[in-house]
DNA sequence: GACAACCACAGGATTACATCA
DNA sequence: TGTGATGTAATCCTGTGGTTG
């Protein structure tokens, strides 16, 4: 069951961006990457190796953390829910202490525990809001349904969301500590369990959906930027084959100019060895090499795409 | 075992708000 | 102070996989 959702994290997260050069490689891997190796671009080359960031955290900590199951593995997290979230108070979370939230007012209408916050209406809004797109929809947003709105301390309260003409959707800032905490969960584990939601979602005192929306947009932005990084890998392989194009087309020119010049000379020399620019590992190989098989490679090590790690930039 | 209905959750696209230069 | 740019929380929609009857 793991491996089936393992197999569509690789698929989900693995960019299906059409960039087949050399990204396969490392995507197809994202559970146990291969260890790092520097682009070994022809050994007669001079080029620099692109730039090559190393792999996150997160990358290799598919179903590492919780390790009962996998992130998405519903059917035992609804079995195992009721006792889990009776023992969810961050306990396995060491990293959750001393967060200083940035709190609504005690009284506020929240469920406290969160066992009570996996109530079935707010687990999922939205398989079921999204099949009832327009009145429900239109409800959320006034806050009848849900009352998502989580104010920060000093903030509106929901007679105030609801107030401005019953569309605005009042945008909670996520205090310092709890983006740093929600992206220190991020680092261990980029998907959450509903477990680890609910602890979070205690520990932070934010509603587990709120988690929930961290985390499916802070996977899209690590996509984003890992899709820069590709593109900018890309960019940097195309430079380089290019330049080692132009620079075999005017050594083959040279060449051709010194047998028309001493034709008695260049018969007596070496036969030339043919060389295979390999398109995915950027080595040449001779003929020799590109017709033997190679355990790690068509023609020996595989380079390894650069992978975003950093969060993302930050104005400030 | 095959099937349909349902549920939960993921990603992608988008919107709307907050903040900063 | 007004404004555009940017970051991001939140929403909507759709697809997928698991469970259940």
């Amino acid at each position: 069951m793991e491996m089936t959702v393992n197999a569509r994290d690789q698929e989900q997260h693995g960019l299906g961006l059409g960039l087949s050069l050399s990204l396969s490689i490392a995507t197809a891997h994202p559970v146990e990457p291969p260890p790092q190796r520097a682009i070994s671009v022809a050994p007669i080359s001079s080029h620099p190796a692109p730039p090559m960031p190393p792999q996150p955290q997160w990358w290799s900590g598919a179903g590492l953390f919780f390790s009962h199951s996998s992130g998405t593995d519903r059917s035992l997290e609804r079995k195992q829910q009721p006792a889990a979230l009776a023992a969810c108070h961050g306990h396995e979370m060491p990293f959750l202490r001393g967060i200083d939230v940035n709190r609504a007012p005690a009284g506020e209408a929240r469920r406290g525990s969160c066992s009570e916050d996996e109530e079935p209406a707010a687990s999922s809004p939205n398989s079921t809001l999204s099949s009832l797109s327009g009145k429900r929809a239109a409800a959320t947003r006034s806050g009848e349904l849900e009352g998502d709105h989580t104010p920060r301390a000093g903030g509106g309260s929901d007679d105030e969301d609801s107030g401005a003409g019953g569309g605005s959707r009042k945008k909670l800032r996520l205090s310092k500590d709890q983006a740093a905490v929600l992206e220190e969960s991020f680092k261990e584990h980029n998907t959450l369990n509903p477990k680890q939601k609910a602890a979070l979602a205690k520990q932070l005192n934010l509603k587990p959906r709120q988690v929930e929306v961290w985390f499916q947009n802070r996977r899209a932005r690590t996509k984003l930027k890992q899709t820069e990084v590709d593109c900018e890998f890309l960019k940097r392989c195309c430079e380089t084959l290019t330049e080692e194009n132009r620079r075999l087309q005017r050594e083959v020119a040279e060449l051709r100019a010194l047998k028309l010049i001493a034709p008695h000379q260049y018969a007596r020399m070496p036969p030339p060895t043919t060389l295979t620019m390999c398109p995915s590992c950027e080595r040449l190989a001779t003929a020799d090499e590109a017709a033997r098989p190679a355990p790690t490679g068509p023609w020996g090590p595989v380079p390894v795409r650069p992978v975003f790690v950093d969060g993302p930039a930050r104005r400030s």
